[in-house]
RNA sequence: CGCGGGGUAGGGUAACGGUAACCCGUCAGGCUCAUAACCUGAAAAUUGCCGGUUCGAUUCCGGCCCCCGCAACCA
């Protein structure tokens, strides 16, 4: 018997100095659907996700709580963790820490790799720095030379030894990697952006902060003075969940083998689709194999969703009205594949209505009552037939082709194509009423629609697991649900 | 001239060199198995603006306007 194949995907960690919102709940499902369906093709699958826990933003956010980091981080990480029960996430999802002792031996590893292959050195680093916040600045943060906040006080320059990272030679085999893998980030336009962005030019970054100014972070091996900068320590998480170094069998099985993936927001491209890959050819390690980019969701006017502006939306308060499944959906067929998509409340209670509740649930109502009344049950045989008709053949391959491609809302409008046609056949055949002149056909007519409610089930089963087992289980007992599956809103 | 995305019926999206499709909403009809659900049909868009290429442009090219994201610590 052959070896299985395996197949690796992670969401980008979380950073969790606030609470999850729905674009993280996005990305996670999206991930876990794939996740699923490589399961189903019989992949052996490592699916991760996890916490991004160190930097100074968690170190301030703590501290103004008069918390300790750690203290901190283990309060909010169990927000993060409970989102496998709200999300209905796979049994054996990985979760990786940043503040794990596995995940921190591994950064340093991993620093201490790019190190003596020459590709990390000290120099000194000039920030500027507002008397008035008391902060440094970035470029980005000034405006004729002044903070915004403080345009009267003058910024000073202040100079420390910080450890880089020679991000700029890796310039050539980056581009090399988007010219031969065109595929290498999805979609098409993040892949291009990216080029443009290393086509004009790397600079080495800074990996490090002096511990005696930031203390929140993994010490810089053979260095007490500094520690490393967030982004160093949480990329390499991609590999620690693995069990790098020490699990050398995993490693190859899932990331060398295993075609890693990583999901990403469009916020995130540069990170990950350049300077992890560029850590990973200074460290000698196989680059990831795909990128996957999504778009946001989108707040109240279009924007953003941030804490600051108020906008965010907490997937618990919709799981609570609506159901794990119901949000899944949401995520997968409502919200653009690749592009922002707005959210409103209002609009997620259409969709609900329209595809859920009148679509999906409604459907399996009126079929699991006429084979409950008439006492027709699934027949095994007329599945086979009505899986090898054309236009099943024809769904299922639109689907795959969905799921290869990321275009997850894709796989899922195969579904909801299943969905209107045999709508279409209850109204078109008539069975209800047929039932009482030519009984034989009638029962043919609900077997047939057993049988393609049962498709429906199985071709929801990576999209919405839960709602995919009560379907299959309810044509198995063959009796109406005590409570509509999806009742309106 | 920093980079990228977008501007299509009332709202949300799709398509893509050949008379603009889908969902919600609205209106009319049908059906009664079903969650006032389902099915059929209708009204509703000079595809942001200007110019060019073409027999033909929403689609390709150029310019402009507006919105959003990124600009090395927000999925």
């Amino acid at each position: 018997m052959p070896q299985p194949k395996s197949f690796y995907i992670t969401t980008t960690l979380p950073y969790v100095n606030s609470e999850p919102h729905i674009g993280h709940a996005m990305e996670i499902v999206r991930a876990d659907a794939i996740a699923r369906h490589k399961s189903a093709l019989g992949y052996e699958v490592f699916f991760n996700t996890g916490t991004d826990e160190h930097g100074l933003k968690i170190l301030e956010k703590a501290s103004s709580l008069n918390e300790l980091p750690q203290t901190f981080v283990d309060r909010l990480v169990k927000k993060y963790t409970g989102l496998k029960g709200l999300l209905g996430l796979s049994n054996d999802l990985h979760f990786v820490r940043t503040t794990d002792p596995e995940h921190i031996s591994a950064a340093q590893e991993f620093w201490k790799r790019c190190d003596t292959r020459g590709c990390i050195y000290k120099k000194q680093y000039k920030a500027k720095y507002c008397p008035g916040c008391e902060l440094e600045k970035t470029d980005s943060e000034i405006e004729n030379g002044h903070c915004f906040l403080h345009p009267n006080i003058d910024l000073v320059i202040i100079e420390e030894e910080n450890y880089f990272f020679r991000f700029s030679i890796f310039t050539k085999q980056l581009l090399d990697l988007y010219e031969k893998r065109p595929d290498f980030v999805l979609p098409r336009f993040r892949l291009n952006e990216i080029q443009a962005f290393v086509e004009r030019g790397l600079e080495d970054f800074s990996i490090s902060r002096l511990k005696s100014k930031m203390s929140w972070g993994i010490p810089v091996p053979g260095d007490p003075l500094h520690v490393m900068y967030v982004w160093f320590d949480a990329l390499v998480s991609y590999i620690s969940t693995l069990g790098w170094p020490d699990d050398a069998k995993s490693f190859e099985k899932f990331w060398q083998n295993g075609t890693p993936v990583q999901y990403c927001g469009k916020d995130n491209l540069r990170q990950q689709s350049a300077m992890w890959q560029a850590m990973l050819m200074a460290a000698g390690l196989p680059g990831t194999h795909q990128i996957i980019v999504n778009g946001f969701i989108t707040g109240e006017g279009g924007l953003k969703m941030s804490k600051s502006l108020g906008n965010a939306v907490d997937p618990l308060d919709i799981v609570k009205e609506y159901g794990t499944d119901a949000l899944r959906y949401y995520v997968i067929r409502e919200a653009s594949p690749f592009e922002d998509s707005p959210f409103s409340p209002e609009q997620f209670k259409e969709a609900y209505n329209a595809h859920l509740a009148n679509g999906l649930g409604n459907l399996v109502s009126r079929i699991i009552k006429m084979s409950e009344t008439n006492a027709v049950s699934f027949d095994q045989a007329v599945f086979d037939k009505v899986r090898q008709s054309e236009e099943i053949v024809g769904l299922e391959a639109r689907q795959a082709a969905g799921f290869e491609t990321y275009d997850l809302q894709k796989a899922a409008n195969a579904v909801w194509d299943l969905i209107a046609a045999t709508d279409g056949i209850v109204e078109e055949r008539q069975p209800f009423k047929k039932i009482k002149t030519e009984k034989t056909a009638a029962e043919n007519d609900i077997r047939e629609l057993l049988a393609r409610l049962r498709m429906i089930g199985l071709m929801l089963s990576a999209i919405m697991p839960e709602t995919a087992a009560t379907i299959i289980d309810l044509i198995e007992k063959n009796k109406m649900p005590a409570s509509p599956l999806f009742a309106r809103k």
